[in-house]
DNA sequence: CAGATAATTGAGATTTAATCTCAATTACGA
DNA sequence: TCGTAATTGAGATTAAATCTCAATTATCTG
C-alpha cells in the first residue's frame, strides 16, 4: 500500500463526499501545499488573487473549509482575529513564544501514551487533540 | 497569608494597572462569577442590558478583556463564530465531545510534569498551556 | 460524445462580532 | 471640594466570513 500524496488524498476526499474536482480547489491546494508551514487566509486570498488563475475571495474560504474537512490543513490559532493554518504532517503538537511569536513544532511519544490512558480512564475515545504550550524561546531568553 | 477571593484579585489588579474600580466593572465581574462554568460573550451582554444596572455592550466587551487580562477568566474557544469562556479555577485541560458538545475537565499531575520536562528538553520556559482532546463521551458512546 | 443535471464559481451584498468615536459622566488623588 | 484623567454609553464603523444568485462547469448517463 503505497503512500497516498496530499493532491491523491484531497481527490480521493473529493470523491468520497460527491464533490466536483475543479481547478479551483486544486489550485488552491497547490498554492496551499507550497507554504512552508503556516500561513493566513488573507495571504492566501492576496496570492489566489494575483495567480495566473485567479480565485475569488468566496472560493478561496470555501476551499479553505473544504481541505481543512479533507484532514490536510488544520487551524491553530487566532492572532488579532486573524486564523493560522498549518499545512498537517504528522501530528505535532505546539509550544508558542510569547515574546516573538514563533511557534515551534514538537512531539513526544510518552505525552500521546499518557494522554491515552487519561482518556481511557475518564471513558472518553479521543480523535485528536491540540495541545498548545506558551512561554518563552530560548532565543528571547538570551536576547534579554 | 490568605488566600484572596477573585474580587479582591480583580481589584488588586485594576489598582496595580492604574485602572479606575467602577461600578459597571464590578458589575460585569459579579454577573461573570455567577456563572457555573463557561459562558459566551452574547449571554453576558445580554444579562448585563436586563439587570438592575444597565451595562452598554461597549463596557460589557472592555471589561470582559480587562477582566480576561486579570487572569480570573479565559478564553477556551469559538463555535460558531461565538467565543467561550470560563471562570477560572485550578488550571485543568478540557476534552471536547464532538457529538455533544460538552467540554469536560480533567487534571493529571503526570501530564503537567511531562510538559515540563518536554519544555526543558527545547530550551523552552513554559508560563502556561492549552490541551483540548476532541472525541466522543462516555454517554454520546451509549447512545448510539 | 452530447445533453441533462447538479455542483460550483464570482462579484458584490450582507451579516455580525468586535472595535472605535466622542461627548457626557465618573473615579480618584491632592 | 476641585481638577484631571479614566471610563462610559450609544451609535457608527470595521472587517472577517458568509450568503445570494445568475452564469459557468464538472460529472453522469445513455
Amino acid at each position: 500500500m503505497k503512500k497516498k500524496t496530499a493532491h491523491e488524498q484531497f481527490i480521493a476526499y473529493l470523491r468520497s463526499e460527491g464533490k466536483n474536482i475543479t481547478p479551483e480547489r486544486l489550485h488552491i491546494l497547490d498554492a496551499v501545499l507550497n507554504q512552508k508551514a503556516h500561513f493566513k487566509i488573507d495571504d492566501m486570498i492576496e496570492k489566489m488573487s494575483c495567480a495566473k488563475k485567479r480565485v475569488s475571495r468566496a472560493t478561496v474560504y470555501r476551499s479553505i473549509k473544504t481541505i481543512e474537512n479533507a484532514g490536510l490543513i488544520k487551524y491553530i490559532r487566532s492572532i488579532n482575529d486573524e486564523k493560522i493554518y498549518e499545512v498537517q504532517k504528522e501530528h505535532h503538537d505546539h509550544m508558542i513564544c510569547e515574546s516573538c511569536g514563533k511557534i515551534f513544532e514538537f512531539h513526544d511519544k510518552d505525552l500521546e501514551t499518557l494522554q491515552d490512558l487519561i482518556c481511557e480512564s475518564h471513558g472518553f475515545t479521543p480523535k485528536r487533540h491540540t495541545m498548545k504550550i506558551f512561554g518563552i524561546c530560548e532565543k528571547c531568553k538570551k536576547d534579554d
